[in-house]
RNA sequence: GCCCUGGUGGUGGAAUCGGUAGACACGCAGGACUUAAAAUCCUGUGACCAUUGCGGUCGUGCGGGUUCAAGUCCCGCCCGGGGUACCA
């Protein structure tokens, strides 16, 4: 029968689902092997051809895992909490859950169409109250938590409660906010008294009896401090057309990445998420997990840890001192001044009256310029003096301060101690404010620009004269130390997350508020689900959408009308899979233990500092914790790349309705126009159906070729509804199948790489399955297989096959597969092979990329089981070598000639047969040769 | 600027350990079958020179180097893609 791949996977799809072939298990006789796709969220427009790329390598990957005989956990579900359903929703007044429903469906049915081998009894949705039970019995968790700094783990708070009963903070390093203690002692209790007991100059130290003298309102506030999930009032990146607060992996060159909207600082009370207490643990981590360089890479950048010091500059004529943190303390002797954000808290009181009308401009200006006005800045180094100075801590001089938006507040103390002969910035700043440098670098005068390299030995520089380097660097940590105005200090770029978002399609907090104070609501109580609301926009007092709803717990106490930001339960969906029924834990022990880390983990690199670093933080606690058996969640990863499109243009001759063709376009004046790609076959327009694609083209006339074609230009971009260039998966599988779609995906390339979708090869693939089949029966149905024993080519043929397949499936070079079959299924066409004995193992190597003609065949050749879970064939070593070797012979390197030799014959002999050939003498021209290179079974050279 | 990637025919790509560069496929050209088309099959296809047959020269972004041998290793550049930044 000739390939009839429509009836084939219909049939197959349906008898998969009826057997529940995919469905899996734990089994304890069985290794484990753990494969996973990030889940998508299920927009209104459907999967394009890009979007299954990474979902069928993965899925080829798992069938195989599971022909070697691997348990395999292959999941699928939906990240299906997101903004575009709630905007929909804004729009229409449609419940998000309809709107998500609906796209669901249409999603699950693309995708079944495709033959992915999921265990969809183990889909998860992060908006089903039966999953998110556990995003805020987790946040609950997350709460009730602190980290140690001293042992790098977290901890529950009860552990740290019981050390402030017995210790006060004595003793015991809790991750937290450097100036937590500051910002206490701003609180006031009901009275409008301070809170605290303590003297505004307290350091943040206390005792046990302070502790047990605390009120309960004096506890909640102190524990807050500490708690790996807080709220407190914190600078947020508040976007107002999107009318929430966004995360910094969540803006993109100071706008959102969502919309493009502006991004404003905004100070909110906040939920946050103490991310920056694991610096450390998700820097290290990165050592232990095999993932793609630059992915780590940028997760190391995001971190940003930098090694340098703190330094203290005690203030001339003020009490106080401004604390500045450097990464080359060893430059201390070069400082000429200190530079203070706009907003350091310092600014105001230490300007002098002369200067003041100065500095509070330019503060006013710098808080009017967004995050991006600064960045786009100039290179001009603004600022302006304070009129104070401070006393260099080494030399006692005096050192003018300086205020400049170079200076981030946000980034270290928020000041620094500039070096203008070794640092761009400051040497700039300085030239432009005529400040005089210091000259610290042997040989350098700074008079063309600082002198950046560590390895200069330093001049003017007191006892560092003539070190460099490490050495300058420590010996200046040390006298610092000495004299108590500075240490050694390692300082992250990672900030707290910010984990409040004003929405409604999203996980409500599980928390209330009572007397003010925050508390959780109790884990026998979850799941908090969504309130109904009349609309889904904020209240006309600003308050979120869930105000709406008017909720209160237990009728009494007002809900957190917040909700949780997209990443919360992308953050561990990874768990749920394992046992996503579990309705009293995330997923049991047991089935956690079994699955343990994900295995291979296949998807996008835009997740980088986003989805892949929050990932790993809450698994991380939930180690730490006990709740969780590994530290990593994903041990191995591969990112698929985006597939582009392939835009077809059409060339209109200008103020015309005449197109000229693409070869001839120049000798016109022409205007570029989109062609819908379905009418494009080649390059070549269709031009009958182009005049009746849109009504403004239906007289349009044509300039066509010397060929009498219409060839169209073409731009490869972003695949879009405007462009008319979008591909979906449904209109191939129509038109070739999925067996064909599934191979050509893979064929057209690695899968990390990024290309353009071009559906010009996807023929080849589909005549190479056509061909395949017709090793099988002929296209009039005539069956060909017989029971002969198969010939020593076909067998070589075979299992030369089978070992290229598996070492290519096993470096994951999906693509070199599908060439590696093509070239088995020509060889067998050429020897006219049907022995069963070979293409049986021919369809099991064939069934993870064509499931459907793989069952199909496999079922004709009389096996009652699916062929899923046949035994992955074995090469034989005595078929994968020939008896004779065509050994290249080369002269100085330059191949001339061939000569067919016994594999196995030693160097020396190869040597000998290869001069006496006729040819060699030929080639040596009568010369002598120098030397005779024999690699056996690869070349062999001879230097004359 | 810094970091990470990548650069191979008309096109997508292959070459896994330094060992015959261009597998496989598309496209193109020619041919067979056919009333015709589709499908199928055969031949050719990196460039240039030579062509009756042999053959020869060049060639993996550019310039050097190491080596018997370099797409692959080293040094210095150029270009594309991604990330990131007044980060002190």
């Amino acid at each position: 029968m000739s390939y009839t791949f429509q009836e084939i996977e219909k049939k197959w799809q349906a008898n998969w689902k009826a057997q529940g072939t995919y469905r899996v298990k734990e089994d304890s006789n069985k290794k484990k092997y753990y494969i996973l796709d990030m889940f998508p969220y299920p927009s209104g427009a459907g999967l394009h051809v890009g979007h299954p790329l990474g979902y069928i390598a993965s899925d080829i990957y798992a069938r195989y895992k599971k022909h070697q005989g691997f348990n395999v956990l292959h999941p699928m579900g939906y990240d299906s909490f997101g903004l575009p359903a709630e905007q929909y929703a804004i729009q229409t007044g449609q419940h998000p859950a309809i709107t998500t429903e609906k796209n669901i469906a249409r999603y699950r049915e693309q995708l079944d169409k495709i033959g992915f081998c999921y265990d969809w009894e183990r889909e998860v949705r992060t908006s089903s109250p039966e999953y998110y039970h556990w995003t805020q019995w987790i946040f609950t968790t997350i709460y009730n938590a602190w980290f140690n700094l001293e042992t790098q783990k977290t901890e529950h708070i009860d552990t740290l409660i019981q050390h402030f009963e017995t210790n006060g903070n004595y003793n015991v390093q809790p991750a937290c906010d450097e100036k937590w203690h500051q910002a206490l002692l701003e609180l006031k209790d009901n009275n409008n008294q301070p809170l605290y007991f303590f003297s505004a100059d307290w350091d943040g130290d206390f005792t046990a009896t302070d502790w047990q003298s605390m009120n309960e309102d004096q506890r909640y506030h102190l524990l807050m401090a500490f708690r790996l999930t807080y709220l407190a009032d914190s600078m947020v990146n508040w976007c107002p057309a999107l009318g929430t607060v966004l995360a910094n992996d969540e803006i993109k060159d100071g706008v959102s990445e969502r919309g493009g909207h502006p991004v404003v600082q905004k100070k909110m009370r906040q939920w946050s998420m103490r991310i920056s207490a694991f610096a450390e643990r998700l820097l290290l981590g990165l050592e232990q997990i095999d993932w793609p360089e630059n992915i780590k890479e940028i997760q190391r950048n995001w971190i940003g840890k930098s090694e340098g010091a703190t330094a203290f500059f005690d203030l001339d004529q003020h009490a106080g001192q401004i604390e500045i943190f450097t990464t080359r303390p060893d430059t201390i002797f070069g400082v000429s001044y200190l530079t203070l954000a706009p907003e350091h808290p310092l600014v105001s009181s230490i300007t002098t009256a002369e200067q003041r009308d100065a500095v509070e401009q330019y503060v006013q200006q710098a808080a009017l310029k967004n995050e991006r006005d600064r960045q786009v800045q100039s290179k001009e180094m603004t600022g302006v003096f304070t009129g104070a100075y401070a006393i260099h801590p080494l030399t006692n001089k005096q050192v003018p301060i300086y205020i400049g938006d170079y200076v981030l507040a946000g980034y270290g103390t928020g000041a620094v101690m500039a070096v203008p002969a070794g640092d761009q910035r400051d040497w700039d700043f300085a030239k432009h404010h005529n400040i005089p440098m210091v000259l610290i670098f042997e040989n350098h005068d700074a008079s063309e620009s600082a002198c950046t390299s560590k390895e200069v030995p330093l001049v003017n520089s007191d006892f560092l004269n003539g070190l460099c380097g490490k050495t300058a660097f420590n010996s200046a940590v040390e006298a610092l130390e000495k004299i108590e105005h500075g240490n050694k200090k390692i300082n992250y770029r990672l900030r707290d997350a910010v984990f409040s978002r004003q929405r409604y399609w999203g996980e409500p907090f599980p928390v209330y508020f009572k007397d003010g104070k925050a508390h959780m609501i109790d884990q026998q109580e979850l799941p908090v689900t969504l309130p109904d609301v009349d609309k889904y926009l904020p209240t006309d007092d600003g308050e979120p959408p869930l105000a709406r709803s008017q909720w209160k717990y237990k009728n009494e106490f007002v809900m957190e009308y917040n909700t949780m930001p997209g990443w919360a339960g992308s953050s561990w969906y990874f768990l749920r899979y394992m046992d996503p029924n579990n309705s009293k834990t995330i997923a049991s022990p047991e089935a956690m233990n079994y699955w343990g880390q994900v295995d291979l983990y296949m998807g996008g690199a835009e997740h980088a500092t986003g989805h892949l670093l929050y990932s790993r933080f809450w698994t991380m606690i939930l180690h730490d914790l006990g709740h969780v058996p590994f530290g990593e969640p994903f041990q191995k990863m591969i990112n698929q790349g985006m597939i582009l499109g392939r835009s077809s243009l059409v060339y209109r001759i200008k103020d015309t309705n005449t197109f000229v063709s693409a070869d001839l376009r120049k000798e016109y004046q022409t205007q570029r126009l989109y062609a819908d790609i379905s009418m494009v076959d080649n390059d070549q327009l269709d031009t009958d159906a182009f005049k009746n694609w849109l009504p403004e083209y239906k007289d349009a006339e044509f300039i066509l070729n010397e060929k009498g074609q219409y060839l169209c230009g073409f731009e490869v971009e972003k695949m879009s509804k405007s462009k008319f260039n979008v591909q979906t998966p449904d209109e191939l599988i129509e038109k070739f199948g999925a067996d064909t779609l599934r191979c050509y995906e893979m064929f057209l390339g690695p899968v990390e790489q990024s290309k353009p979708w071009d559906t010009k090869g996807i023929n080849g693939v589909h005549n190479f399955l056509r061909r395949l089949n017709r090793l099988f029966q002929t296209d009039e149905g005539q069956w060909m297989v017989t029971q002969e024993a198969a010939d020593k080519k076909s067998l070589q043929t075979l299992h030369r096959t089978i070992k290229k397949v598996t070492d290519d499936l096993n470096r994951h070079s999906w693509n070199t597969v599908v060439s590696t079959l093509m070239i088995a299924v020509n060889e067998w066409t050429e020897q006219k092979c049907h022995q069963q004995e070979v293409l049986e193992s021919l369809v099991i190597l064939l069934s993870p990329y064509a499931p459907h003609l793989a069952e199909e065949l496999w079922n004709k050749l009389g096996h009652n089981d699916s062929v899923t879970i046949a035994q992955w064939p074995e090469a034989i070593a005595s078929y994968l070598e020939d008896d004779v070797f065509s050994y290249p012979v080369s002269f100085n390197g330059k191949t001339r000639f061939n000569i067919d030799l016994d594999a196995n014959m030693d160097a020396k002999s190869v040597e000998v047969a290869v001069m006496s050939h006729e040819k060699t003498a030929h080639y040596l021209e009568g010369k002598a040769p120098k030397k005779v290179i024999v690699v056996p079974k690869r070349i062999i050279n001879i230097v004359c």
